[in-house]
Formats: C-alpha cells, structure tokens, sequence
DNA sequence: CGAAGAATTGACCGCATTCAAATGCGGTGG
DNA sequence: CCACCGCATTTGAATGCGGTCAATTCTTCG
C-alpha cells in the first residue's frame, strides 16, 4: 500500500489509436512530474500478480499509476485470451454490474489507485477523467478485435510490435523523421502473454518473430527487446498499412 | 428525420453480459411506453445504410432508438469486420478525437438519436446514461475478444444464437424454464455479416449451421429464423459452458 | 557449472479457407 | 399460377495456415 499518488496527465494528442500512440514502454514508468494527492488508496504489486480474478466483486474503479496491467478472460478448459495490456493512466473494473468480467493481473512491478465507486460518483474531475480513458481505450479494443478476427499470424505480429513504437503506425503517423527510421522497442511480455494476446499459440509467435528476424526486419538485442531497422518497412506488414 | 424521442430504460439487472441478456430481437423494438423528448434530434435510416463511415470527423454521440446497427472496421484489401452488434439504448460515436474510430451501419430501419458533445458535457443525467451504457458495451467487447481469439468455429456460431436467446447463457442464467427450454430466435444478419462479425468466412459459418441443424441442436424455421429445442444443448457447445 | 524454465525449431495434423459448383429462395412478369 | 432470373446459401474438393506434439537450444540464476 502506498500513501502518494501521481497524478497521470493524459496530455494532447489523442488519436484513433491514442492509447498505442503513448507507447507501452514510456507509459509503464510513473509520471513523478505530476501533482501529487496524498489522501488516495494506491496498492503496490510485484509482477505478474493477480489484482482482480474474473467474477470478483469488485465495487471500486482501478487505475494504472505506474506499471502495466493485463486484463484476460479465461474458458472452463483453461484457454486463455488477454483481452486489454493496460500500461499508466488505464482504468479497469468497470463491468456495470459489481462482478468483474476479466481477470487482471500485473505485467511488471506496479501501483494501482483504487477509487470506491461513490467517490468516483462524488469527484467530477475523477470521473471525466475515467470517461475519457475508457473512451480511448474501448478504440483500442475494436482494434484489437480486427486484429482478432482478420490479421494473419504474421500481421499480428508485426501489428503488436508496431504498437510499442511511440507515435507510429497510427492515423497519426508522420512517417520516418528526416531518415534514420530505427527504434528499439521493449518486449516486456513473455511468448505466451504475447500468443495468448495475439490469439495464437507460443510456437506460431515464435515462428513468426523468427521469419521477421530472418527477413531482416527486426533484429534482437536480448529475446524481449528488439531493434528495428526500419519502423516503415515493419509498418507494411501489419496488414493496416496502405498498399 | 424524426422529432418523436422515445427513451430507453435499462432496467435492473445489469450482469456481466448485460447486452445480450437484454437479447438482441427484443431490443431492436423501440420502447413506446417510455416518456418522450421531443426536442431531440433523431434521425431515421432504411435498413443497411451508413451512419458514419470509419475515419469521419464527428462531434456527436449516437443511441440506438429503434432498430439494430453494425460498428465495423475494414483493412486496406478490403477485410472487414465487424465489431458489435448494437440494440436500442447502445451508444456509439466515442473515440476520444472527433474521428471515428469504426464505421457504423443500420441493420434493420433504424432511428438514432444524435447528441451533439456539448450536449453531452451539459446534461449530467445523459452522461450517466452513456456511461453506464458504455461500460455494458465493453463487457461485450471483452467476450467478443475472447471468441475471436479462442473460440472455434462451432463453438463462435454457437455462442452467436445463445447470445439472441434473451436471459440465458451468461452468469445470470437460470437454466431451463421447468422442463421447457425450446425457443425460437430470429437471426436479423446475413450469412455474410454473421461471418464478418464471428471473424469466420461464409462458409465455415454455413457449414458450422449445417452441422448443428444436422445435431438436432436447432432447426430452421426461415433461413433467418431458428428453432433451438434445448437452449441448455446449444450453450454446451458455446465453449463458455463449465463441464 | 548445472538446473529449470523459456524460446526456438522440426515434423505432422486438422480445421478453416479457398475455389468452384449446385441448390434454394424471393421477387417479377408472362 | 408458373416460369424465370438474381442472389444468398449450401455443399464439395483441395489447399494451406496455424495448431499439436516433441526435441533441441538458449537464458537465467542459484
């Protein structure tokens, strides 16, 4: 439990795809810039603990401070699909009804603000704020369900990739600046959250990663951290790219 | 363009499923009963026409009034798919940037009542209304998720009729009504949509009826009506269905 | 250095897609 | 009423993508 709070300013620019926009890698770290509010519940998690399980009764709003989060919906035979990657300013446990439809579990080292449902209806600010939020990512989600119901393996991949680069790949994108088109991009995720985000198994990612290696597309600097030659090049192969 | 605003009211009873509990046939019905705006914008459509296409600029929100609408996205080559499936009293228009984020189209008559943003941010009981909505569609989406990812052909076509049965197959379901649990559903979507919703091709999905016409698990009545005689068979099949 | 877990690779299989043809259905006009 | 047309749906056969199972390699950490 942790007795400061810092406040994440959602800046200008928001896009069809804002929250891809950000960049998972910024987002995951706290904004310490911000103003703080000291009378806030925020919890602290080590990573990949569970936060909420699918079904709990949960009165209270969740937002990201600092970290990422996975939300997941699980089958009765086990199968799993990670619905939402949250990263810092992302809210979850909005089911309208007091049950939580997905699980949520922390991807790094995190902090949590949890806000009592009645203070969420008192505090305006508060609730424009989660408004707005939820608005950007619901985007994310009808994305996500394109990627879902129509990329191939390949241009799943290359899509999630494409989504750790900040301010790439969106309607927003300015392309390549001045050149030099080369970024490395933080994995952050083990291969099978990435299969079971993507809606694929571990070995087709895997196989996946490998032929964009070989084809010279992305190279590795560690197995969850990986460079870029080329964003556009990359960009080409998600399947929303233009001819 | 119509002046007459007939409201919707959501009632008690918000499950995590909230959406299809209400059941899709019954809530294409515009609420007659319910008090009247009459000062509202509310436009008409015939059936399959476009409100809003992906990438238009809007500073509106839209409600379902009467009728059922399809939010989509396309890729490039021409992949669509759909991204819900919406009822009266859902909300769409949302992305937090003046651009939609999907496109969205009338699937039967339908009458949409347009709020512009202002509006919006000045009516406090409107908010609360699309709020609470919103969060019922995410919870939707969230399922949605789970089936593009993880479901399997069968198991996408199954879950699509149970989500027509009103009150049964989510986490509220009673089960069968004393001994009785025949019902007849009418599907409102062509082959082709039903495809593009369940991210599967027209085919699978004609083969995937086929095979459950051959079952016995449902007959057909018309080739957009269909008889279920046991609902509980059916949501066995659903791959959400425990044991 | 060795062990445990994660990731990669290979071989094979099966489900969904693709391509193609046939059937069914609704509407129009003779 | 029936013949005919256009379109949606169904069915069939073959292909291929991604899944499954299994073995190997790579990483990390004690």
């Amino acid at each position: 439990m942790d007795a400061i709070y810092t406040r994440h300013d959602a800046g200008p620019g928001n896009f069809s795809n804002a929250k891809f926009d950000a960049g998972w890698k910024i987002s995951f770290e706290a904004d310490e810039a911000a103003p703080r509010f000291p009378d806030l519940r925020v919890a602290s998690y080590p990573p990949r603990s569970l936060i909420v399980d699918e079904g709990d009764a949960t009165s209270s709003v969740y937002e990201v401070v600092e970290g990422g989060v996975l939300l997941f919906k699980l089958l009765p035979d086990g199968r799993r699909q990670i619905i939402e990657v949250l990263g810092v300013g992302d809210v979850f446990g909005l089911s309208p009804n007091g049950v939580s439809d997905v699980g949520a579990e922390t991807l790094t080292k995190a902090r949590i603000a949890i806000y009592e449902k009645r203070r969420v209806d008192a505090d305006p600010d508060l609730r424009d704020r989660i408004f707005t939020r939820l608005r950007a990512q619901m985007c994310a989600l009808h994305d996500h369900a394109l990627l879902l119901g129509r990329k191939s393996a390949q241009e799943r991949v290359a899509t999630f990739i494409m989504r750790l680069v900040p301010g790439r790949g969106g309607h927003a994108c300015a392309g390549p600046i001045a050149g030099c088109d080369e970024t490395r991009v933080d994995l952050a995720m083990t291969r099978q959250e990435i299969a079971d985000y993507l809606g694929l198994t571990i070995e087709t990612v895997s196989r996946a990663f490998s032929a964009l290696r070989r084809a010279g597309t992305i190279a590795y600097e560690r197995q969850d951290c990986v460079v870029i030659p080329s964003v556009c090049q990359l960009c080409r192969l998600t399947g929303s790219h233009a001819a």
